[in-house]
RNA sequence: GCUGGGAUGGCGGAAUUGGUAGACGCGCGGGACUUAAAAUCCCGUAUCAGCAAUGAUGUGAGGGUUCGAUUCCCUCUCUCAGCACCA
C-alpha cells in the first residue's frame, strides 16, 4: 500500500490547478449567483508569514470552495497593503529603498500564500503601491477636497517623536502611537483632515443594518463613535458681551451648578484677558498644562488642578445666579464647546474638583435612597424653580424647549469621533493631489493628470521638522498652478497607511480598469462584499474608515449600495506554545513552511480550523497537528483499500453508512456557514471512524467520494488526489457539492432517556413507530426504574418526544 | 470607571427554543503486533465508593425558578478585549 506523501500531492495539483486556472472568476458571467469572500489584505512585513497570519484566509478558502461547489459564482482575491509605516521603518532599518524591499516581501507572501494551497484568484492581485492603483486612491481625495469633506487645518495635533510624524485619533493606544509606544505630543502643524464627523450620525445609525456583523465590533464601533445628545446653553459673562457655550447631557442639574469651566486651550480665554485680574498666575497655569504630555494630562489617578479667573463671573441663564469661572485641565478642549457647566452635587468630577477647591455644592436632584454625594443618577427635580417636581428626563425636553424659545441655548448632539487627520510627514505614502497657489490657494491636481507619482529620491528619511521628505524635492514640489496657471508647489504631505486599505475591496472587482475607479454595473453584480474575514484591532480604524469612504462613494454615485460589508467575522489570534504573542522578540515563532514541509499544507489547513473556536485566541500545539495527519493518514488509507476493490459487503452496514455520510454533509455544510470549523472536522472524523469499520463493497466508492467533496474545501490537495485515485477524470475542486438526502437521516430506532424526579436512571432503544402511550409503558417496566418507582405515587409523566421521559413521584 | 465577551476533565474544546454534561482531538494507563523500537490497531480514561451492577458528587462561587439548569433570573469573584476626566 502506498504511504500519504503530502509534499508531492500538493506539489502535483497545486500545478495542475494553475495550468488549468480553476480558480480564476469570471467576473463577466452574472448568470449564477455571486459570492464575494475577502480576506483583510495584509501589509508585508519583512518577517513573512507565521502560522497566524493564514488562520483567516483558510477559513474564507473553505466557505469560498464551499460556494463554487454549491453553483456560485465566487469573487476570492488578494492583495497587499504595501505603502505605509511598517513597511518604511522596515526598509529605513535595512537600508533599502522602502519600493525594493517592499517587492521582496510581497514576493515572500505570494511564494507562502501559495505553499498553503488557497484559491485566490491571483490574475486580480492589487497593490497599493501601484501608481495604477493610488491613481484613484488619489482620485477619491480630490472628491472629498471638491465636496468640501477635506480640508486644511491647523489645530494641534498628536505627533509622534520617534515615527516623526502626525497621527489620527486612532493610531493611538493609551495616549501611544500605536506602532512603536512612544509617548505622543501635541504639535501645531498645518495638516489635511478628512471630515468623518460629516458622517458620524450615519455611520452610527447604520450599525443597525449589519446584521451579519459580530455584536462586539458593533459596539466597538458605537463606543467610538460615542454619540451623546445634550444641550448647548449660553452663559454670558457678566457685564460683557461674550458669551461661554457649554455642552451638557444634563441640563436638568443645571440649578445645581455653582461654577463653570473652560479648557485650558479654550480660545475664550484670550478674549476675557484684559478682565481678569489674575491674569499672571492663569497665564502660568496654561503654559504649565501645555507642558505636560497627554498622559500626564489624562491620568485618572491625578489630583485635578485649575484656577479661577479673577475678576469675572457667568451667569447662569436659567436662574441669573453669578457663578465662578475657572479653568482646569480636566475639561477637554476638542469636546464639545471646551467648556462645561459644573454641578459638583450630580458629576464625579465637579464633585472631586469642587471638594478641592471648596466650592459650593448645591443639590438640585432627588433620587429614592440615593442620600450620598455625588448622585448621578436620574431623578426628581428640586430646588429647581419652575421645573421643580418634574422627572430628569421630562425637565432635560422641556430645559431646552425654554432655552430655544428664549435663544439662550439649544438642542444638540456631541460625538467622540474625531475629524480624520489624514496627512503623514513621511515619505512612502500616497501624495497628496494638491498644488499650493499663490493666488488660489489649495488647488486640487487635475483628474487627467493623476496619479502624482511618488518621485524617487535618495533620503526618504524622515525629517522630524513637521516637514515631509519630499519638501526637499524642489524639481518636484515647484509646478503651475492648474488653475491660474501660476506658481505652484506641490503638498508634501502624503497619505496615512489607512488610504490605500478604505476601499481596496472595489478595485478587486475591476482590477484593470484605468477609466474609472469601478465599472458601475460590475459594482452593481459584485457588491456587497458577502463575507470579510480579518483582525479584530481594525474594529474601530480600518472599518469605520471603510465604512466611511464607501458611504462617501455611494453619495457622489460611484457605488450603488451604502454598506460595503455584509458579513463579518474576526479571527482570534493564534498565540505562541508559551501562550505569548507570536513574535522574533519571544522566538516563539513558527513558521508555516516548516509546518508544511514536515506535516503538509492540508495537516496545516484542517488544524488551524481543528484548534478551537474560530473567534477565539488559542496556543498553538505541534502535538495537536499529529492527530489532524493521523486522521488523513487514516482518510488516505481507507480510500486505497476501497480503490483496490475486493471488499465484503452487508446491506444493514450500507444503511448506516448512509446514514452517517448525509449526517456529516448536512452538519458540515451547516458549521461552515456558520463559521464553526472545529466542529465540522469533528464529525468528518467521527464520519471516517464509523464507516472504516463498516462493510460496504463497492457500494464504498459512492460513499468516499461523497465525503472527499466535503473534505476537499478543508483538504483539497489530498481529496484531489483521492477523487482521481478513485477514477474521476475532473476536477474535485470544481465538482457539485453533495445533496443531502432526508431519507437517510431517518433513524430506524429511538434512545429514550428514563429520569425519575429528574435523575438519569435508564435509557432504552425503540422502534421509532412506537407511540407515546406504549413507549411510558415500556419505560414503566424497566427494572431500575420500577426500583424509583415502587411504593410510590406517579404525580406527573412528561415526554418529550424521541428523547426523553421524566416520571415526577411522591411517598 | 464604562461597554462587550469568557470561566466546563490533566490539556484544546463539544453540548441553544431548559431534556443523556464531557462529542472530537491531544495526553495518559493497559493490551496486541515486533528480537526491539517507532508506526499502527484494540480497550480504558470527570471525581469518590465498589470486582461489578450501581450509587453519590460534578460545568467559577452563592441563592432562586423548574419534574429537570452548563443553558433562564438575582448577587458575587476572577479573567480577556475595547474605550477611558467625552461633561
Amino acid at each position: 500500500m502506498p504511504k500519504y506523501q503530502a509534499s508531492e500531492i500538493e506539489k502535483k495539483w497545486q500545478e495542475d490547478w494553475e495550468k488549468n486556472q480553476v480558480y480564476q472568476t469570471n467576473g463577466q458571467n452574472h448568470s449564477k449567483p455571486k459570492f464575494y469572500v475577502l480576506d483583510m489584505f495584509p501589509y508585508p512585513s519583512g518577517s513573512g508569514l507565521h502560522v497566524g497570519h493564514p488562520k483567516g484566509y483558510i477559513a474564507t478558502d473553505i466557505v469560498s470552495r464551499m460556494k463554487r461547489q454549491k453553483g456560485f459564482n465566487v469573487l476570492h482575491p488578494m492583495g497587499f497593503d504595501a505603502f505605509g509605516l511598517p513597511a518604511e521603518n522596515f526598509a529605513l532599518k535595512n537600508k533599502v529603498h522602502p519600493r525594493t524591499s517592499t517587492e521582496k516581501n510581497i514576493e515572500t507572501y505570494i511564494r507562502q500564500l501559495k505553499l498553503i494551497g488557497l484559491d485566490y484568484d491571483w490574475d486580480r492581485m492589487i497593490s497599493t503601491i501601484d501608481p495604477d492603483y493610488y491613481k484613484w486612491t488619489q482620485w477619491i481625495f480630490i472628491k472629498f477636497f471638491e465636496k468640501g469633506l477635506a480640508y486644511e487645518s491647523f489645530e494641534p495635533i498628536n505627533w509622534c517623536p520617534v515615527d516623526k510624524t502626525g497621527l489620527a485619533n486612532e493610531d493611538l493606544e493609551n495616549g501611544k502611537c500605536e506602532r512603536c509606544g512612544s509617548l505622543v505630543e501635541k504639535k501645531l502643524m498645518r495638516q489635511w483632515v478628512l471630515r468623518i464627523t460629516d458622517y458620524a450620525d450615519r455611520l452610527l445609525e447604520d450599525i443597525e443594518k449589519l446584521t451579519d456583523w459580530e455584536p462586539s465590533i458593533k459596539e466597538m464601533q458605537r463606543n467610538w463613535i460615542g454619540r451623546s445628545e445634550g444641550a448647548e446653553v449660553n452663559f454670558q459673562v457678566k457685564g460683557f458681551n461674550q458669551i461661554i457655550k457649554i455642552f451638557t447631557t444634563r441640563i436638568d442639574t443645571i440649578f445645581g451648578c455653582t461654577y463653570v469651566v473652560l479648557a485650558p486651550e479654550n480660545k475664550l480665554i484670550e478674549e476675557l484677558k484684559s478682565q481678569i485680574s489674575n491674569w499672571v498666575e492663569v497665564n502660568k497655569y496654561i503654559e504649565a498644562v501645555k507642558n505636560k504630555s497627554d498622559l500626564e494630562r489624562t491620568d485618572l489617578n491625578k489630583d485635578k488642578t485649575g484656577i479661577i479667573l479673577e475678576g469675572i463671573k457667568a451667569i447662569n441663564p436659567f436662574n441669573n445666579q453669578e457663578v465662578d469661572i475657572y479653568i482646569a485641565d480636566y475639561v477637554l478642549n476638542s469636546y464639545g464647546t471646551g467648556a462645561v457647566m459644573a454641578v459638583p452635587a450630580h458629576d464625579e468630577r465637579d464633585f472631586e474638583f469642587a471638594t478641592k477647591y471648596k466650592i459650593e455644592i448645591k443639590k438640585s436632584i432627588e433620587a429614592e435612597n440615593q442620600n450620598n454625594l455625588p448622585m448621578t443618577l436620574d431623578g426628581i427635580l428640586v430646588d429647581s424653580g419652575e421645573f421643580s417636581g418634574l422627572k430628569s428626563t421630562e425637565a432635560r425636553n422641556e430645559m431646552i424647549k425654554w432655552l430655544e424659545d428664549r435663544e439662550l441655548g439649544s438642542r444638540k448632539i456631541n460625538y467622540k469621533i474625531k475629524d480624520w487627520v489624514f496627512s503623514r510627514q513621511r515619505y512612502w505614502g500616497e501624495p497628496i493631489p494638491i498644488i499650493h497657489c499663490e493666488s488660489c490657494g489649495p488647488v486640487a491636481v487635475p483628474e487627467k493628470d493623476l496619479p502624482v507619482r511618488l518621485p524617487e529620491v535618495d533620503q526618504y528619511e524622515p525629517s522630524g521638522t513637521g516637514e515631509s521628505p519630499l519638501a526637499n524635492m524642489t524639481d518636484w514640489v515647484n509646478t503651475k498652478c492648474p488653475k491660474c496657471g501660476g506658481t505652484g508647489k506641490r503638498e508634501t504631505n502624503t497619505m496615512p497607511q489607512w488610504a490605500g486599505s478604505s476601499w481596496y475591496y472595489l478595485r478587486f472587482i475591476d482590477p484593470k480598469n484605468d477609466q474609472q475607479l469601478v465599472n458601475k454595473e460590475l459594482e452593481k453584480f459584485w457588491s456587497p462584499v458577502d463575507l470579510y474575514v480579518g483582525g479584530a484591532e481594525h474594529a474601530t480604524r480600518h472599518l469605520i474608515y471603510a465604512r466611511f469612504w464607501h458611504k462617501f462613494l455611494f453619495d457622489i454615485g460611484v457605488v450603488n449600495h451604502d454598506e460595503p460589508f455584509i458579513r463579518l467575522h474576526h479571527v482570534g489570534i493564534i498565540m505562541g506554545e508559551d501562550e505569548r504573542k507570536m513574535s522574533k522578540r519571544w522566538g516563539n515563532v513558527i513558521n508555516p513552511d516548516d509546518v508544511i514541509k514536515e506535516f503538509g499544507a492540508d495537516s496545516l489547513r484542517l488544524y488551524e480550523m481543528f484548534m478551537g473556536p474560530f473567534e477565539q485566541s488559542v496556543s498553538w500545539n505541534t502535538k495537536g497537528l499529529v492527530g489532524i495527519k493521523r486522521f488523513l493518514d487514516k482518510v488516505f488509507d481507507e480510500v486505497n483499500k476501497v480503490a483496490q476493490g475486493n471488499l465484503e459487503f452487508d446491506e444493514k452496514d450500507l444503511k448506516k453508512a448512509l446514514n452517517i455520510l448525509h449526517k456529516t454533509i448536512q452538519k458540515v455544510e451547516k458549521d461552515i456557514e456558520e463559521f464553526k470549523f472545529n466542529t465540522a472536522v469533528s464529525q468528518m472524523m467521527i464520519f471516517v471512524n464509523s464507516v472504516m469499520t463498516l462493510k460496504l463493497g463497492d457500494e464504498a466508492r459512492i460513499i468516499w467520494k461523497d465525503f472527499l467533496k466535503i473534505l476537499a474545501p478543508f483538504a483539497p490537495h489530498l481529496s484531489e488526489e483521492l477523487w482521481h485515485l478513485l477514477g474521476e477524470k475532473d476536477f474535485i475542486v470544481l465538482s457539485s457539492w453533495p445533496k443531502v438526502n432526508e431519507e437517510y437521516l431517518m433513524d430506524d430506532t429511538l434512545n429514550i432517556v428514563i429520569q425519575v424526579n429528574g435523575k438519569l436512571r435508564e435509557e432504552i432503544e425503540v422502534d421509532k413507530d412506537l407511540t407515546e402511550k406504549e413507549i411510558i409503558e415500556l419505560a414503566k417496566k424497566q427494572e431500575n426504574v420500577t426500583k424509583f418507582l415502587d411504593q410510590k405515587q406517579i404525580i406527573k409523566e412528561i415526554y418529550v418526544k424521541g428523547k426523553l421521559i421524566s416520571f415526577v413521584v411522591k411517598d
